[in-house]
Parts: C-alpha cells; sequence; structure tokens
DNA sequence: GATGAATGAGTATTCATTCAT
DNA sequence: CATGAATGAATACTCATTCAT
C-alpha cells in the first residue's frame, strides 16, 4: 500500500446510512466482523456468510447494507481512511516546506506512516491483495499511491527551486520511487510476519531518502 | 516482485519429467497455454480447463502433469527464472565489488532488472498476484527478495568499507529498502498499464541509488 | 444386518433440526427420497443429484441439511431405529427371562425380528452394502449385532442358571451365533429376492435356537 | 461367506492362460498385486492404476489378461478356491454320512472352514463388500453358499432317516440356517478386527449345531 | 428491517479404458 | 507383448444472491 489513501471520487456514492438505530447497528457489527474476517482468511478466502455469522446477523441482512464482498471491502477502507488521516499527518511535508528543517520532516511523516500502517497492518495486507483482484480497488490503491506520489512531488520540486534538494533529479521519479520504498519495505516486513521497530526503520529510511534526494541531514541525525 | 527469484529449495520436489518425448510436448503446451491465460485472466479467473483447450490436451491430462493451478504457475516461474537469472546478471553488482565504477555497476544491475520485468511483465504482476493468495508462492517470493536484498548487502557493506558508500547507514535496512524500491517502482507502472522508458528509469532510479547510498555519481550522469 | 439396531453413541452429534416449518418440511422430503433411492440405485450408485431430484429441491439444498451421503444415510438408518425398536420387541426376552415359557420368548423375538427385517428388507439390505464401505457405518452395524448379542448372553446365562439351557455352552459364544444365524437367513433370503414365510421361518429358526440352548420344546411346536 | 465357494458355471469361460512365460509372470504379478491392494483398500477403493503399479507393469498391461476390477477379482477367487477345497474338506461331512461319529464330522467341517477363512480373512471380507456390488459376485457368493447348504441338507436328511437327527426339523430351513450361523459368526469376528481361538470356536459353534440338530454329543465334548 | 431457507451456476477432479509407438 | 500418455464422462460441492414469511 503506497502512502496514504482516500479516492472517494472513484467509486459510487455510498448509499445513505440506515434510518433506523437498530439499522446502524447491523451494519456497524457488519463492519467488525469483515475487518476481522478478511484479516483472518484474507480477501478470497473470505466468505459473506461467515461476515455474517461473526455479526450475528442472518444472511439474508447482509444484503441489505452492501452488495458484494467488493463494497463492504471499500467500505472497510473508508473508515480506515479516518485514521490514516490522523491529524498532523498531512502538514508533515507541507511544514517542510513551510521552513522547518527538511529532514525532520521527512522524519515525521515516514514514522507517522509507519505507525499508521503497522496499527492496520493485517488489513492493509488485504488491500493490498484485493487490489490484485479487483479492478475498483486497484485504481484506488494506485490513485491514492500517486496522490501521495504527487504531494511528494511538489514538496520536492520546491526543495529543488530552494536548493535544498538536488535540482539534477526528476522529481516526478524520485517522488515515485521514494514513497514506493517505503510502502514496500513496509509491505514486506509486515507480510513475513515480523515486527520491526519502527523508530530505527524511519531514521534508516528517512536518512536513505534524505541522502537520495540531497536534503541535507542534521549532524546528530546521522 | 522484488529482485531476482529462484527459491527451489521451498516446494516439494517436483515430479520426473516425462519420459516420452510425446509426453514433453503435451507438458510444455500446457505450460505455454498457462503462460498465456494467466496473463490474460489472471490467477483466480484462470480455469484449468481453459489451460487445457489452449494446449489442446483433454482436461484430464492437465493432472498427468501438474496437480493443481498452484503447481503449474510454480512450474511457470521456475521457468521464468532461467530467463531473469540471464548470463551476466547475477555479475552486474559483484563487479561493481571488483573495482569497477560503482555507479556504473548499479546501473547497469538496475537497467537488466528493468528490462527483464518488463520482457515478462504480465506473468510478474500476476506473480504479485498469487503472492497474496497462495502462502507457498507467497514464501517463495519474499524468499527471492530477500535472497536479492542479501546480495545488495554484502556489496553495500564492502563499499562501506572502502569508502565508497556512507558508513552511517545500517546495510540491511538499505539493501532491503532500496531493493524494494526498484521493485515496486516498476510494479506499479507496469500494473498502470503504462509503458515507461527504460533507460530514463534506470537513470533515475540509479541516481536516487547512488545518492542514497552516497556513492558518488560521475558528473556526466548527472 | 445382525439384531436389533441403535447406536447413536458412535457417531458426531447431528446438527439440529431446521427452525421453520418449511426447512423440516425439505429435510423430511430429502430422507424419504434417500430412501427411495437407496433401495433402488445402492448406496454406491446413488447419485445426491437423484435424491434431491427426488425430493423436489434444488442440488445445493441437500447441503443445507447433510454434508454426504453417508451422514443422509446414517440419518435414515436412525429413523429406521425408531419402528425397529417398535413397542414390545425389547421386551420379548425379557418376557422370557421373568419365567414365560423359554420357548414362547424366543419364537416372538424371532418372528418379530423377520416381520421388521422384511418391512425394511429394501434398506436393509444397503445397510448391510454400506457397512462394507464406510467405517462409521460398519462400526454402528457391529455395534448393534454386539449389543444385541449381550442382551441374548445375559437371557442365557440366566435360563442356564435356572437350568433352562445347557450349562455347557458358553453364553457369549452362543448368544453371536444365535443372532448371527437369524440375520443371516434372513439377510440371505432377502438378498435373493425370494419372498418367504415368516412364520415357518421364524418356527424353524426358533426350533433350532431351543435346541441349541436346550430349552424345551413344547410338544406341540415340534 | 457362506460355506465352501466354487460356482465356475456362474461366469463367462476365463480366457486362455498367457501363452509366453513372460506373459504369464505378469498375470500372476497382478493377481499379487489385486491380492494385497484388494486386502489394504478394499474393492471400491481399489484402483486398478495401483494394482498395475503395485505389479511393476504399465496400466495398459492390465486390459492385456483382465478385462475389468471384476473380472480380476473372480480370478482371485478362483484361486482362493483351491485352497478353500483343499483335500479331506469335501469329505468331512461325507465321512459323517457314511458311519463316523456325526458330532466329530461336524466339528472337523467347522474346524476346516473356521481356519481356511482365517487364513484368507482379508480377501473374504472383501468378498463380502464385492457381493454387496457386484451382481456376478453376488450370484457367486450366494450360489457356494446355497451349494454347499445343499450339500448339508442331504448330510441332515441322511441322519433324520438314521434316526441321528432330530425328524420334526426341516432339512432345508436347518441347513441353511446353520451353514449361516457358522459363516456370520466368523465373519463378525473377522470383520471387528479380532483374533479368535479356532479351536474353542469350532467346538462351541459345533455343540449349537449338533443340539440343534439332536444330534448326540459325546459326553468328553461338552 | 430481519430471518434463514432455497436456488443453481460454475468447475475441479478422478480414473477406467483406449491406442499409438 | 509392453508401454504410458491421452481421453473425457460423470458428479460432487460451494456459496453468492434472492425472496417468502
Amino acid at each position: 500500500m503506497d502512502g496514504a489513501v482516500g479516492a472517494d471520487d472513484l467509486e459510487s456514492r455510498p448509499r445513505p446510512l440506515p434510518a433506523t438505530a437498530r439499522g446502524r447497528r447491523s451494519r456497524q457489527a457488519l463492519l467488525e466482523a469483515a475487518r476481522t474476517v478478511f484479516a483472518r482468511d484474507g480477501f478470497s478466502e473470505a466468505r459473506i456468510t461467515d461476515i455474517a455469522d461473526a455479526a450475528k446477523v442472518a444472511h439474508g441482512s447482509f444484503y441489505t447494507y452492501f452488495s458484494s464482498k467488493e463494497e463492504i471491502f471499500v467500505a472497510l477502507i473508508h473508515e480506515l481512511e479516518e485514521d490514516l488521516r490522523s491529524p498532523g499527518r498531512d502538514d508533515d511535508l507541507r511544514d517542510g516546506a513551510r521552513g522547518h528543517e527538511p529532514y525532520e520532516s521527512i522524519l515525521r511523516a515516514n514514522r507517522d506512516y509507519l505507525e499508521a500502517y503497522r496499527r492496520h497492518s493485517a488489513i492493509m495486507i488485504v488491500w493490498e491483495q484485493v487490489a490484485t483482484l479487483d479492478t475498483q480497488v486497484e485504481r484506488l490503491r494506485l490513485a491514492a499511491s500517486d496522490r501521495f506520489a504527487a504531494r511528494i512531488e511538489v514538496v520536492v520540486r520546491h526543495w529543488q527551486e530552494t536548493g535544498v534538494a538536488d535540482p539534477g533529479l526528476d522529481a516526478r521519479y524520485a517522488a515515485l520511487a521514494l514513497t514506493g520504498m517505503v510502502s514496500n519495505f513496509v509491505y514486506r516486513w509486515s507480510a513475513s510476519g515480523a515486527d520491526f521497530d519502527v523508530t530505527r526503520a524511519a531514521e534508516q529510511l528517512s536518512l536513505l531518502w534524505a541522502n537520495a534526494l540531497g536534503v541535507r541531514v542534521p549532524p546528530h541525525r546521522r
């Protein structure tokens, strides 16, 4: 999963939330059950039957709220976004653009990303999986990655203009490659089942990132 | 798909090749049909029936040679490896260790990788997909990535010792991150359906890579 | 099939009966269809498809109630038991133990058994067949036979103690052999397709049984 | 399996034995492999493939000698017969008719039968199974039983005429029932997997048999 | 809204049997 | 005669989705 998420402009409008409290409870129970079942069984193996069972609602009720496994998965991702876009995150790098020490901005952004990913690693891994199976989710994922990369690209370009970063780089390639580096790193590490030291990983990745861009690394960070 | 592949120590011994020429022809026809069908339909959608049809053999004959879709896929990957490990590839970076200009070694290794990936991009993308579905293939993939990263790690360490690369980096993290950067880049680009300029991509990635490691980039390469 | 049946302690707990009347109707229709199809085609030849068709339910519905041909067969046997254990049967021989004329007890027990067997001969023959194919059913059958034989053994021992039966016999062997004699007789006769005269068969078998045990046969019965 | 076997008048003429020594070796290897495989897997589970593999001949070669699983099974039974009809056996009861002590004749016949059955119990049990599946084998089995019973019937009738056996019995019923008693007893015992004491079983069964018929049991045998 | 039974399309898989070499 | 690859008929089984109550 690359970078931040959120691409609500790609799918059909979500249906309105249920009118009654009972309805809202059922819908929520289904979402939570889905999170559990997807994390446990993966997307392909997860059966709607199991989700309904885990939510303690009748099988038929599933269709009152969602029309397919894909749809409930997308709804789950939307819930996820709220946490991934936690306050501050978006501003990590813009801060950088606003004159703070660039290396610190990079470090903060990477640490936030690693932490968010780890918090949701089970479902993030499933997201990777679903992206390979479902075109809509694939586009969602690529769009999210690209949007994130585009944001980085702007920052990199700004740094190049202000002499902070190596002007010889192609900002677009650099942004794509470096965001990919981080997301691939954390995915591979999570998928292998191993845990990892977020602080150390964030440091090392930020060091590589800063070096790659030619951004100055404060001496005490080496 | 990350880095080079090959993990024949991970799965059960393959069954012996068919004794007769006719048998070998059938097996080969199935493998080629599988390549086509997987590339066209993806792994989940591919039906064994279609593979047998495409190979012009009876459905039952599929089971003479392979016992499942997973098994024929793994056999396919093994064929792929031979091309991915094409002569010279393995030596790209060892050359670097042997005293050639390090940046040139990096560039050559990256270009070779990008070209091999593009040559097989359809099946490489399916490999990514299958890895999310099948544990054996997942391990195969992670092992291949790790093996590749381990090779890079040795080179990086050597460069650090000889003053070519930044000694402040953790060689292991750097190797994981940078190999992941390249493979993620090429996967994302290929998956988006867009084509890309191998030469330019190799240059830019190598530049980032060299910068990240603190390896000197020859002036004419900037 | 040897002796009386019933071994509900041998298989896994049956799933709960359907909650709705409609469900109970479907389940029952499947059981009745299974009885017909098994009796007509035998166990091996019976196809689940045919059972579902005969029950006028969709094929998939079969699996709502039973998970295999074996399982529906066992359910069928349990229904059968209720009739085989019809009121009075169990007491036939205990009567004997309570002081009625022993020969009359034997005669009544044998006649009841022959009649019950004939009433269900088609399915009883299939039971024999399934027992040779399915370990669970085999154990069910042997257990049923053994339980029946054990009951007879108690009676024989009682008769030996009270001077009614030959004390030189081993009650266990005698019980096994004589119950087997009756069940084998009726199976063989039924399987040959011929019908038989229950009254005469019961008389002759009881005569042999009584003679074998040394039980006095009333003169008018000779 | 009831009584002695042999009913070569029921099936089509066997094909001539192979002309060459090599052919005879193959045929014999298949028969021996079949015996092993049937005993291990039962008839339904046994696959022709496995028999050919066990015999170390090509699958296709099976059909050079036998045209089906049923056919090789019948051939196996014919081999069996030679041992079941071992010298003396047939005469056991005729001896009885010729003036020896009847009880001793019964005892010898039963002991011979139990011993032969035990020697071949694995395949005898399979024979029971096949009889429930295959009409030809079923008829073979019933015919064998009936023939044996018919032989006993003659003896019983002779004993009745000479005042040795109870004239009140129906010789036909008695013969059917008593031969069935023995074969059922040994089958049930063998199928339960338990071993048994042939001498004791033969004594007890003979005692029951003699008592049932009203044949005098020598005092030292009680 | 909730329930849970009914539906049936869609494929994998086995293995006896044939036949070209 | 031997070989072993090719054939394809025949069914079981799953599970998303619908719908009567």
